[in-house]
DNA sequence: ATAGGCTGTCGAAGCGCTTCGACTGTTTTC
DNA sequence: GAAAACAGTCGAAGCGCTTCGACAGCCTAT
């Protein structure tokens, strides 16, 4: 491995003075800086990461934790992780991996060890436990995903209160009066990771305001339990025309079901997703549906992760404002003929 | 910070035999042990991790480059990658995240700063610019995937071949001779990935043993794409009684057209997938496949590296075999009525 | 009894980098 | 024209750890 010290003498400076070349915080002459770049060059050298870590004991590192979980919607966490990374890169710094399994201890790890220089944990919970120890330490974090407590906490997440409301808000538009709401798996409600209770509530208050009828019923994926959840809601509320799902692989069931069953979408019913734009094109209709910025979340984390790094940061809550594509699954209530 | 000489100060010992409790690289006697343990409790000491890479020239984390795209079945890409980190971990390693973005260029960085002790690629093409680089370098790697020239590699890998090919003896042994193939996107035949053509040769020269005719149509995901290739095949090969389908979001279109077309399934038309486990049994009909082991290739590849850096690897190829599971998408060829 | 071999511990020398203070010339400022 | 400021460079002191050699004390085999 070529170090700085060969760097250095291959130039003909001192070693500090390839330091200040690499980092920028003197200032150097031009010629100087060319040699010692060509140098640099020639000898094909790269810092040291361990040396570097230890002597300005920043890493350069941040540590990313998600979920292990496999009942969320995966590609909506892959994107976050891959958004994280990209621009993480941009600004010079690495991603590191961490799952949820180790939980609270992965924490303590990583901020003890100085492995990384920040932290941005995904699949947060309302009460989450690893918050406190957040909290207790300096070290930068941002939450994607909202806890109940957002006291002394960076947190970007979707509006999904606003999210929820939109939705419902387009289908009363057009005049559907009774909207049955396909959600999340039961787990995900137990678990009280917030986004689909707040969907839930977003909705409720505004179907109450502009007084309308909203039935949710949590979902497992997979086709024989939308299958079940869709026979008890046409039950209960026969006169349900308009839907709103929130869990992914309910959406293509749904409409599967639908279409068995003779009813016309969006002619006689009308379907809202809460998804990628990528699903919600490509369903069997394509899809109204309101969109998950997953990549506008990641990136956003890291954004406010550098801030507070460079000491700009302040502890703030974001809420990406929801959008709304109308495509093919919604229409107007059917004229009850 | 606390660091090892508090910790050795604390104990009443020297920083070296804190070391070596750590360590465990030379014997210590219990009652210093159970000392030094003890004030590493009260004190809450971490080793530095920096330093620590520094003094050993072993960082303690493996690199794991995945893929950008997302014209890839995500969802496996995620799962590989928490079983690389979870496993990881259980060797007391952790995982660096890297995306084919910077593309070679982070393999030298990564290798040149010592900032990972070993690395992991997935989404390995055939004729993959990284693999130079890879062989030029005594760091260990593992490839998920397999190029043309594996000489001097570690490659964990499905064997894509033999899964193609058991498939198609799936469907023969029912009696089905006119099978089409319902493949990935173009783009990544283009892109010489290997696993989809190396699926069709297997599956191609075992037809072509069984005396049966395959053909094969790549295909995007989504509803529209499916229609348009399920038209053509039909219209080409009337014949055609089994399906094998490569590309996962095309599983329920295909489901979704044929019942359109009331060809019921399996008993017109048979269908076989070759996806992950959970993917067939949620689809509208529970699927017969041929399953994608995407947490054991993740672990297989941590093992892999996991030798390599303690010196008992070998350069090897590791493919899975395939294992097909009968659900009820497939059946005998109707009879000819 | 004594040489040789263990065991358990310590001190010290780095690992490769950053950063502080110091120093030498050049400019600027009044 | 002297004082102050600045640009450009260097030397040296660490950062916190691992690891090597040394050594004291003890046990075993002669």
């Amino acid at each position: 491995m070529v170090t700085l010290a060969e760097v250095a003498q291959h130039a003909g400076v001192s070693a500090s003075t390839v330091s200040y070349v690499l980092s920028g915080k003197r200032s150097i002459s031009a010629s100087t800086r060319r040699r010692v770049e060509e140098s640099i060059r020639v000898l094909g050298y790269h810092p040291n990461a361990g040396a570097r870590a230890l002597a300005s004991s920043r890493s350069n590192i941040i540590a990313l934790m998600i979920p292990l979980r496999t009942d969320m919607y995966v590609p909506v966490m892959m994107e976050i992780a891959i958004a994280v990374a990209t621009t993480a890169r941009t600004h010079g710094y690495d991603v590191l991996l961490l799952t949820g399994e180790e939980g609270p201890d992965a924490v303590r790890r990583v901020t003890g060890s100085g492995l990384a220089d920040a932290m941005i944990l995904m699949d947060v919970e309302l009460d989450d436990e690893r918050l406190p120890l957040l909290r207790a330490t300096d070290q930068p974090s941002v939450l994607i995903g909202l806890p109940a407590d957002t006291a002394g906490l960076t947190c970007v997440d979707l509006d999904w209160g606003a999210t929820g409301a939109l939705c419902l808000e387009h289908l009363a538009m057009l005049g559907h009066r009774d909207i049955a709401v396909i959600g999340e798996a039961p787990a995900v409600y137990e678990r009280h990771t917030g986004f689909a209770e707040r969907t839930l509530d977003g909705l409720r208050s505004r179907a109450r305001e502009l007084g309308l009828r909203a039935l949710h019923r949590p979902c497992e994926g997979g086709y024989d339990a939308v299958a079940a959840t869709l026979a008890r809601i046409l039950d209960e509320r026969p006169g349900t025309t308009g839907f709103i799902v929130q869990n992914e692989s309910a959406v293509e069931p749904l409409l599967a079901l639908l279409r068995q069953q003779s009813r016309a979408v969006p002619e006689d019913m009308s379907v809202v997703a809460i998804c990628p734009d990528q699903v919600a094109v490509q369903a069997s209709v394509r899809l109204t549906s309101a969109g998950i910025p997953a990549q506008e979340m990641g990136r956003r984390a890291v954004e406010h992760l550098m801030a507070k790094l460079g000491g700009r940061g302040t502890d703030e809550v974001v809420l990406l404002p929801p959008e709304l594509t109308v495509r093919a699954s919604s229409g107007p209530v059917p004229s009850r003929s």
